[in-house]
RNA sequence: GGCGAUGUAGCCAAGUGGUAAGGCAGAGGUCUGCAAAACCUUUAUCCCCAGUUCGAAUCUGGGCAUCGCCUCCA
């Protein structure tokens, strides 16, 4: 397996620190406001990557944590008149709603700053006794220029970043690239009691803290999204490299942005997709799938119309499941599909055999793209030509039956033939499925979240449309049939003078 | 100003040295009472220019275009 690591820009062999184990920290949000999409973009990413691992046989450790204090909620939650920990409560709430309905599998912690302020305060008072951090005005500030490696994360000179001039420049600060680990408390904020008086965390220091404590000195995997690259990754590494003196994570996995009309989607440019109303439009399946569809590396863009394009190729998943499950397919196991090869290779039709190499060749082909740093789209390509050429070989054995064949070849043909359908039923499952996450039973696809509601209200409006043009015909004994039909499944029908009403 | 990414068919998108995966949409055909599904056939020489090479979408150099980070941001 390969993963393409920020640190140093290649594609590197995945060797975990620990032989079947893997320790991974996803940064997790602030929670002040709805997840957009891009949000989900991202942990989409990171599950179906831990679901890899998980796959190939890792035991996996997954953190991440809910940055449950900071400036934003402070302000929103000011500006709401609410607490801070209601409102981040609130958005931690929305948040697992929406990621549990695009199927994300949860993290083993959610770790939030609030809760882990004596590993904070610990973790700063460290980094001031070894000379890395400074005491200001009840506020303490990492000193970059103590930690010569700074910047090798994203690539940037302390010199360039003040070039750009987009630095803030705090009178107070040695340089200005330092940056706080601790604030001193302004009038009327959460703070916590510090041997530097009442404050509260800087902004990357929980990362810091927290993954070392649940994760230990050195990790394999840190993710999250580009925009962290700088100045919060390269901000963690420094701090805890500094706290350490050992290596921080191996590997740095960076997805891209999600953008609309080629830009990303922020909350400053006002573009963004809330993902709860995405979702109540499009169902969450259609959106999971959609985000595979893009190397998880590159920039992708976000538009109703590529959805509707996912959605058409996920009916074609389930229009295979469909008759795979008619045909009783599902629920076997890989060796149970045996001698498929040695039947099928005396196939009266040598293009059903084709089709079976291909099907055993999937699983082989799926490894090798997700090995090569996760490629989701190659892999994708290889469920879609599983699908195609189990259909093929679907079609081939329905021909089967008015072939000359003798009857007892024909018989154990065909039966040879059930079992590489049972093997694709077994690959969907468990490489559609159970690696990325895309359920391969039918859903209803019709309208996001409010699908069923809509479907079922516009299934009633139709039988009792149907219904009433039976009793306009005087045909009332099809018009009790179904009243009766209905009843028999807790349906009961009201004719009134405005109309015929269901509950 | 510094650093970086991307540019492949109507649309989306893999492929990073040997003559272009896959999906969606389109066209023709088979099957079908009709439709749907499925199957078969079909739709590109990879932004431009120059170079390296027997051979490049794939490497190098130069353009053009779009985007990102450097400020909170997945």
């Amino acid at each position: 397996m390969k993963i393409y690591n920020t640190l140093t820009k290649t594609k590197e062999p995945f060797i975990p620190l620990i032989t079947d184990r893997v320790g991974m920290y996803v940064c997790g949000i602030t929670p002040y406001d709805s997840c957009h999409v891009g949000h989900a973009r991202c942990y989409v990413a990171f599950d179906v990557i831990r679901r890899y691992l998980e796959y190939s046989g890792y035991v996996v450790t997954h953190i991440q944590n809910f940055t449950d204090i900071d400036d934003k909620i402070i302000n929103r939650a000011r500006e709401r008149n609410v607490s801070p920990s209601k409102l981040s409560k609130q958005y931690e709430d929305e948040y697992f709603t929406c990621m549990d309905s695009l199927g994300i599998k949860r993290a083993d912690e959610y770790p939030k700053v609030t809760k882990h302020i004596p590993e904070i305060i610990e973790f700063v008072q460290v980094l001031i006794n070894k000379g890395h951090a400074y005491v200001l005005g009840g506020s303490v500030y990492f000193e970059v220029s103590s930690f010569p490696e700074y910047g090798k994360l994203s690539g940037r000179r302390v010199e360039d970043l003040l070039a750009g001039a987009r630095v803030e420049v705090d009178e107070q600060k040695r340089h200005p690239a330092d940056f706080a680990l601790w604030k001193n408390a302004k009038p009327e904020e959460p703070s916590w009691d510090s041997p530097w008086g009442k404050g509260r965390p800087g902004w990357h220091i929980e990362c810091s803290a927290m993954s070392q404590k649940y994760l230990g000195n050195t990790f394999d995997i840190h993710g999250g999204g580009q925009d962290l690259i700088f100045p919060h990754h390269e901000n963690e590494i420094a701090q805890s490299e500094g706290y350490t003196g050992q290596q921080f994570a191996k590997y740095w996995i960076h997805n891209g942005f999600v953008t609309v009309h080629k830009e990303k989607m922020s909350k400053s440019l006002g573009n963004f997709f809330v993902l709860k109303e995405a979702l109540s439009q499009y169902h969450p399946q259609i959106v999971r799938l959609f985000l595979l569809t893009t190397h998880y590396r590159s920039p992708m863009d976000f538009s109703p119309d590529k959805l509707d394009m996912t959605k058409a190729s996920l009916e074609r998943v389930y229009n295979l499941t469909d008759k795979l499950r008619e045909m009783g397919c599902f629920g076997f196991d890989m060796e149970e599909s045996i001698d498929r090869d040695n039947v099928m290779k005396h196939h009266p039709y040598p293009e059903a055999y084709k089709c079976v190499q291909v099907i055993q060749k999937t699983e082989e082909r799926f490894k090798a793209a997700m090995d090569d740093d996760f490629n989701f789209p190659e892999a994708l390509a290889v469920i879609h030509e599983l699908i195609t050429v189990t259909n093929k070989l679907i079609s081939l054995l329905d021909a089967i039956d008015v072939s000359s064949v003798a009857d007892n070849e024909a018989t154990a043909i065909v039966a040879a033939g059930k079992q590489c359908l049972k093997y694709s039923a077994c690959l969907l499952t468990q490489l559609a499925e159970n690696v990325l996450g895309i359920r391969v039973q039918r859903e209803r696809l019709g309208q996001g979240c409010n699908g069923q509601k809509t479907l079922t209200d516009g299934l009633m409006q139709l039988i009792i449309d149907l219904r009433q043009t039976a009793r306009e015909t005087k045909n009332f004994q099809m018009a009790d049939i179904i009243r009766d039909r209905l009843k028999a499944l807790g349906v009961t029908l009201e004719d009134t003078a405005e109309g015929t009403r269901w509950k």
